[in-house]
DNA sequence: GATAAAAAATGACATTTATCACGTACCTTT
DNA sequence: AAAGGTACGTGATAAATGTCATTTTTTATC
């Protein structure tokens, strides 16, 4: 549903958003313009220029890179209150990713000017958004030693125990976010093949099961050493 | 040697610090720290919370994280007038990486609260900060997606390129950078003696070339197109 | 419910990369 | 010059992963 206002929209307070003060959220209400993704549509594409963000009201996004094989990367997941497009636009670079409804997706369009505002009016806002991008970047640095220094089968354990951070489980103890073969391998950096013989292998040795289409973790424990999670 | 005064330093106008404003600089300067560092020696370590931060005046240092395997992984190179330990006192996290020098470097200390003072005093350098991590992101993304679905040939290739594109070459066309074989691996992800036979491997080929212990880039287009980038 | 399309799974095989063991070159200190 | 350390390099082999071809299963569509 479309929120009557920004001033008490739920997923704001979730948002950056929740950090502009006063009439800034009236200014953001007159502005903003809701919109509805299908699963599969673009929100963004990599390589155009943003003339704006997104805040996601309900769904889910990917974020995924193109590579030059054809083969896609999926560099980080969004959802409720999440804002995307903003590096780009603050770079004044391209789209180095493109942005995907994994789902139906409601998301708010925030004009770039509205937001560079907010920048330059609220100082308090830079701030809490600066705290953001730079936990995002100790966030990537751990993914990119991975990357660089683990096994497949490790890296599979870890974004198993990562997911389950992020997207929490459902009622049956099952991960709750619904991702297709390739995606997975789109996430861990592997061929598809490579990755459905890895999850049959984690299944075997217990670490996890399936119920339906979905996957249960059963040995957290057991993963967080397989991935060599230094904690 | 040691600046008379961060108003007159060159390397500041290189630093984020050429943000600030009148007598922020002053402030700047009555409570920096100069401070020198011998080759191998750590400015900043891996889990520890940083008080304040670095601005490197001349040298240059690498950003390592500790895998759990005891193998490395170079994350970055920083150089003169990049500030370092920003992230983590931001994020309010621990360290996620050690910076360690590689030649003698000079570096000035920032206390933080000298630098939250900035933040909060004054909303255009939070925003060029903002911009800064918002660049940093975005090569932190590329890298990721070079890590998940380049080969360790490609990968090699490609940072090639990245470096000679962030450090320049000496006179004789060299890339302006030295690393030991083992810090070669630790960049590109792979074992010290995979790297080794790359190298061979690219030399034989023709896409580069040793002079001394330096290499010289023979190829540049060559090597582009081994790394498989996109323009 | 039949059919087509997409996703998941499997097998055989090639390739890449890691690992271990060892030898060489170079640099420093004595 | 001798001795020891560090970095560099090589070879043989094992393990991990990618690729291609094909089959089975699931899902979507009419």
């Amino acid at each position: 549903m479309e929120p009557f206002t920004c001033a008490t929209c739920a997923t704001r307070s979730l948002s950056p958003f929740q950090h502009l003060q006063g009439d800034e959220v009236d200014e953001l209400c007159a502005h903003k313009r809701f919109g509805q993704f299908q699963k599969g549509e673009f929100l963004l594409e990599e390589g155009r220029t943003p003339r704006g963000v997104y805040c996601i009201q309900s769904g889910r996004v990917k974020m995924v890179h193109a590579g030059a094989s054809g083969r896609e990367h999926i560099v980080r997941f969004l959802t409720d209150g999440d804002l995307l497009g903003y590096r780009a636009l603050l770079a004044g670079e391209p789209l180095s990713v493109s942005a995907v409804a994994m789902d139906k997706t409601s998301a708010c369009f925030v004009p770039a000017e509205v937001l560079l505002g907010f920048f330059k009016s609220n100082g308090p806002f830079s701030l809490e958004m600066l705290k953001l991008t730079c936990h995002e970047l100790a966030e990537a640095s751990r993914i990119m030693s991975s990357l660089a220094q683990k096994s497949v089968r490790e890296r599979t354990a870890e974004f198993f125990l990562m997911l389950q951070a992020r997207f929490g489980t459902d009622d049956q103890g099952c991960l709750a976010l619904d991702l297709k073969r390739s995606e997975w391998a789109e996430l861990v950096g592997t061929a598809t093949e490579s990755l459905i013989r890895l999850l049959a292998e984690l299944e075997d040795d217990g670490y996890i099961a399936r119920v339906g289409k979905r996957f249960q973790i059963k040995d957290p424990h057991g993963l967080a050493e397989m991935a060599r999670l230094e904690d």
